[in-house]
DNA sequence: CATTAATGCTACGAGATGGA
DNA sequence: TCCATCTCGTAGCATTAATG
């Protein structure tokens, strides 16, 4: 799936496509910037070993490293690794059962400061145009804020689903930190999973979503919300507490990888290393299964 | 020599730091 | 508190290296 060129006409040998996924595997791993990690690469001795490599030899640059991710960016791979982890776990036994939970975590980038006026226009879709290109490349219009429990956040959102038994993250999708979480929803459930049990917060809560989910054979367990004409009564409280357990269990491993800072500028590149992120907590989630 | 990818160079933004 | 300056990081073009 990644061949760019015809090794008859000559040119310079590429770094093996499988050594450079590994790469950003320990990249994401260890959360190193791209010079970081040509740099821990030369440095540590268990990099080294990973990747099949020895220190005194060629290593790859930072750049090709960048141009790399570039390039699954343009030819859409990510989508297709992080499927093929998936298939893997599969095979190792451990297919999505016992219902899903969907939810979303924030993924900041570092905050623009840009003047109230420039503000409003690129959140208008009309980034200004009088910035230098060099100055628009280092700038990113499509991050947005959001508001979540009264703060603040800065930047895009990891939707994701994954299976009650196991915690495999199943489906992702990656939207602007203001895209609604309820706006997704669809696109995450996982079809495969043996269980029709669905858990997800208040905020994907919808009349005709519940509806909808009931005639294609899901069991909803989605959080009622109260209104402010009428609070959940007791019954539907202790329902929610119930649901809340199994969401629960799901919230303290998002902990650990949600919240990390990311560099890129611009969605497409914030798709690849997000999708990165969830390619490399599934590794980890396999290893864990594994023993 | 043509071709391809690796790497060098440079511009720039954001956050940290430290002095006035 | 303000702001100059330093550090770290990304982006993209220019240049160089390695192949048939």
């Amino acid at each position: 799936m990644y061949k760019a060129s015809d090794p008859r006409k000559g040119g310079r040998p590429p770094f093996d496509a499988v050594l450079m996924f590994k790469v950003l595997v320990l990249q994401q791993f260890y959360n190193l910037s791209d010079d970081q990690t040509e740099f821990q690469i030369r440095d540590r001795y268990s990099f080294c070993r990973f990747l099949g490599l020895s220190p005194e030899g060629r290593v790859p640059d930072a750049k090709t490293i960048w141009v790399f991710r570039e390039r699954l960016k343009q030819l859409a791979l990510t989508d297709q690794l992080f499927g093929q982890v998936l298939s893997q776990i599969d095979a190792a036994g451990f297919t999505a059962r016992k219902g899903q939970i969907v939810d979303a975590a924030l993924v900041p980038v570092p905050c623009q400061r840009n003047r109230r006026d420039k503000n409003a226009r690129i959140k208008a879709g009309d980034p200004p145009q009088e910035w230098s290109e060099a100055k628009r490349r280092q700038k990113d219009v499509q991050a947005r804020w959001t508001q979540k429990h009264g703060q603040s956040h800065y930047g895009y959102k990891n939707h994701l689903s994954v299976d009650n038994q196991h915690k495999v993250i199943r489906h992702y999708a990656v939207t602007s930190a203001e895209v609604h979480d309820s706006q997704v929803f669809e696109r995450l459930l996982d079809e495969r999973n043996s269980s029709g049990d669905v858990w997800a917060d208040s905020a994907y809560r919808d009349q005709t979503r519940e509806q909808a989910l009931a005639r294609a054979g899901y069991r909803s367990h989605i959080h009622r919300k109260g209104s402010r004409k009428r609070a959940l009564n007791e019954r539907e409280q202790a329902a929610n507490r119930k649901r809340s357990k199994v969401r629960a269990r799901v919230e303290h491993i998002f902990a650990q990888q949600a919240n990390r800072l990311i560099r890129t500028i611009g969605i497409a590149r914030a798709e690849v290393k997000i999708g990165m992120m969830n390619l490399v907590y599934n590794m980890r989630r396999l290893a864990w299964l594994t023993g």
